[in-house]
DNA sequence: CAATCACGCAACTTCAGGGTTGCATTTCAA
DNA sequence: TTGAAATGCAACCCTGAAGTTGCGTGATTG
């Protein structure tokens, strides 16, 4: 079985954009800027039941996880999403995934002869 | 913009997921299921700084989300990965990331013209 | 049978995450 | 200029997650 073990950064980095997906709120977030696009953090407080203090919060954890990143436009600040993390975060779960599985099929072969 | 939304029941899950495996031990324990094969609770705890309690609450969380379950067999008690999890939630970050590349795509283009 | 191994259960402690309120600051617009 | 809008900052509360210790119980083995 070879282990998806990889440099313990990628898998940190992973960690972190799992603990930051974890939460209702942010992960409400996060569909929320992917399907209405950028947008600020009143427009983001809007229809949800926190107060928009908690939303800054929650948008400073996906920043720190990288998923998400800020910038000035006048008196506001606009919200971003960023797909990379996104999907370095998805293939650890398939390389995951993808040993184990392989792992199975070796294991019934080898029972099976 | 098409949002991923799906069904919410799906989107808990994958939040399960993610929350499960947001715990630096609890992501080592996975990848040491994977890379190891199944193995009791006392050989999960060996090499671990933390006590085989802490060790078993890990896993009943991890298997609160569906990514492990344990069978006994004598007296100990077997841990297995369960790999249908890990492919739904990728195939949700997956969903995310591609509906955002395409909304960007899409406006690029339209600035363009 | 006795010692031990592997584990389950429960009480307890600690602390960081999630939330709120209150106030200051910058920007916009009439 | 002045009021309102959008946000930043800081102190504070409060619950639950993570960890520990202590003890009890079924299975193994000599």
């Amino acid at each position: 079985m070879s282990p998806p073990s990889g440099a313990p950064a990628k898998v940190e980095r992973a960690r972190s954009v799992f603990s930051a997906l974890g939460d209702e709120t942010r992960l409400a977030l996060v569909a929320r800027l992917c399907s209405g696009g950028p947008q600020s953090i009143t427009q983001l407080t809007t229809r949800s039941d926190v107060t928009r203090q908690a939303i800054t919060r929650h948008l400073d954890v996906l920043a720190g996880a990288g998923l998400v990143h800020g910038s000035r436009r006048g008196r506001e600040r606009i919200w971003n999403l960023d797909s990379a993390p996104l999907n370095e975060a998805s293939r650890y779960l398939e390389q995951i995934s993808n040993t184990w599985d392989t792992a199975l099929n070796r294991l019934r072969k080898f029972v099976e002869e």
